[in-house]
DNA sequence: CATGAATGAGGGTTCATTCAT
DNA sequence: GATGAATGAACCCTCATTCAT
């Protein structure tokens, strides 16, 4: 049951409640473990069966196909990747009350994706390792970008120039290396040398004071 | 001929002449373009003989198994990827003549690997892709890292730090930080929306600026 | 409702009423037109059990089996195929009254099983196709030709014989000519070649004609 | 090494010789066997496989699907069976020596497609088997019929209809019925009813006789 | 009586690897 | 050295049938 928990709150879309069958949820599990472990490609349903405690004709009746089955896992986790930005007040909030700063705002974003990823970490493993092989994860997590992140991300960059906080870059270089530099940090910290230690606080507040120096206008 | 250069200068390793027949030629340049097309587990040995005309047996003639010509190709390339800190006087071409400040150092370097990256793109394809499922190419990796990079980066850093150019940060912050906005950029750039309109030399440049502006030492 | 008659006269055996209730009807519709379009073996019980509108669990309450569901079909038609012979006094109205030659008897049973197969030809088709691979259709059309048809058969025609009608060859031969004859016409005007132009009257006339005048005693 | 020459003699087009490896012969005929008893669709290619002493990967490798095996074997057969119109010299022989009556002509005929069928039994079962199934067998006969069957046909009959011998019905009318008889014959005396006593030539001329009484013109 | 989730054996097909030629 | 036929395990997927609800 409260296995199904994290389960249920990833994979649900528009807070309408997902129903998961006991089976469909060790399904899920089994797939995403051994996704995020060997890959898609390496992965075999009969192992996914065997490991969710189930026939592996169980998985075609609830997923068509195998590549249903990762859709199934990797398309409502877009919306979970993206979720700070889907908000619809996000806007508003950022420019009224939240962030006084770019700098609050980055921070905010930081730590908030570093506790999604931080939970998440086989989902994001999978992200990491597929979307270079399924030319439709990557156009959905595009299109998400473009119609939901994009637009926002932009006009929180245009108020804070006009503030006079950030550099006249282009907003597209700006965002750019935002992304790039919190992404970064992300996959360095929990993908790529996780066994390193990290002062995780200390690391992120760092990551911010370079970037936030590195885009603030200059004096 | 002509075709077999590139692979020979990849290939090469501390400037040993590779022998390359013909045929071996033919299997590892088929091998890297389809690798890269559609990604190790899903290309298949008789593909690879297909498009490099030649027998399947052939291919396990000169590989014993699959695997062992995928790190024919991948074990070299690492190589030419550090290339720019294997020189052995690397260090001391950094302190005494060649890069007057550490901006100058990271120019050169963005503007090298932005080379390499747009040369042989196909086999940076693949490090992106097979990284994540080959424990024994990340090893390989990060023992290079370890090895050949890190020690005489962090020289550098310690160098510009006593100069007075760069924040106290810690070295390996400073590293990683650097390192993420030059792969950051490039990958963006190549890998992840090459079709955007890029303009390479003022992307590079801010993208230096702000690195710098981030990690200079506050006056 | 209305639906249903056709298929509780095919299925009715000897005057008795068939108890189909409303989804059986339904799991037989399903199951006569797919069996028809695609055959027996390429046909899915879940497949029959969309069309019919029923869940899968419902077909296998009515029908142990698969095959159960096709004999329950096929078993009640082979009497239907075979109705022109099974009234008990059929050789009597041949002989007094009925049919005043064997052209007339042809002739008779030409049309009436012409006007069968038409209204039934999915029913035909599915004999057309699955006699073959079970052993028991086979046998049960065997067991009903020579229970049923052949002795009757073989009286009309000793009777024709008599008269000085049919030529002397032995009432099987004429048997197996007149049935080949008519069969022969029906498959290939609505199974073989039911595109082409056919002017069926014309056609069985002829047949006929060819017939007779293939059996009729020489002059 | 003699188990294939049928084969071969079979499935060879245009005298070309077929160059069979032993294995492929012996997949073939698995295939033809197995085919012939329990149907395509219910004959698995790990039975072939099995049956042909042989790994089931090696069957795919000489056909691309189980398919196309079926339409190796099936293609050229359909050739093979209208074998008797395909000699370039036919009408001419028919017209000017061989056969003096269309008697002859149906005798040679019957005869010529006796020995056949009885030589080739397996294949006409897979034929009577498969048809209904795939519509592109049907399509083939189709087309075989009416490139070098339907025309030449046609103007035997027209010949023997201008010298009196035929009756004046349309000549689709006479090719109907005439291939309905011996088709009849033949399937009824190797498919229906094998095991009944038959004394082939004699009912072989019945039917001769029967068909020629009935298309004969009327003096 | 009806449902449909669950089963698991078996289906056709692919593939890395071997080896006789 | 080069070939390509042969292998057989493993792959994804389908299906008739069962059974708890």
């Amino acid at each position: 049951m409260n296995d199904e928990q994290w389960l249920q709150e990833l994979l649900k879309i528009n807070d309408e409640e997902v129903k998961l069958s006991d089976k469909q949820a060790k399904i899920l599990e089994a797939a995403i473990e051994m996704f995020a472990e060997k890959g898609y490609a390496a992965t075999s349903t009969s192992e996914i069966a065997k490991r969710a405690g189930v026939a592996e004709g169980t998985i075609f009746r609830h997923y068509k196909t195998k590549k249903e089955l990762l859709m199934a896992i990797v398309t409502p986790t877009i919306m979970k990747i993206a979720a700070p930005f889907l908000a619809k007040e996000f806007v508003k909030e950022v420019f009224e009350s939240q962030y006084s700063s770019y700098e609050d705002f980055i921070r905010a974003l930081m730590n908030n994706r570093y506790e999604f990823v931080k939970k998440y970490l086989p989902m994001i493993r999978i992200f990491w390792q597929e979307t270079a092989f399924h030319s439709d994860i990557k156009e959905q997590i595009q299109t998400v970008f473009m119609e939901n992140i994009y637009g926002k991300f932009k006009r929180v960059i245009d108020h804070f120039q006009q503030k006079g906080e950030l550099a006249d870059l282009p907003a597209n270089t700006i965002i750019r290396m935002t992304i790039t530099t919190i992404v970064g940090f992300l996959l360095t910290r929990f993908i790529l040398l996780p066994n390193l230690q990290w002062d995780d606080e200390q690391e992120m507040e760092r990551t911010i004071q370079m970037l936030m120096h590195g885009l603030k206008k200059e004096g």
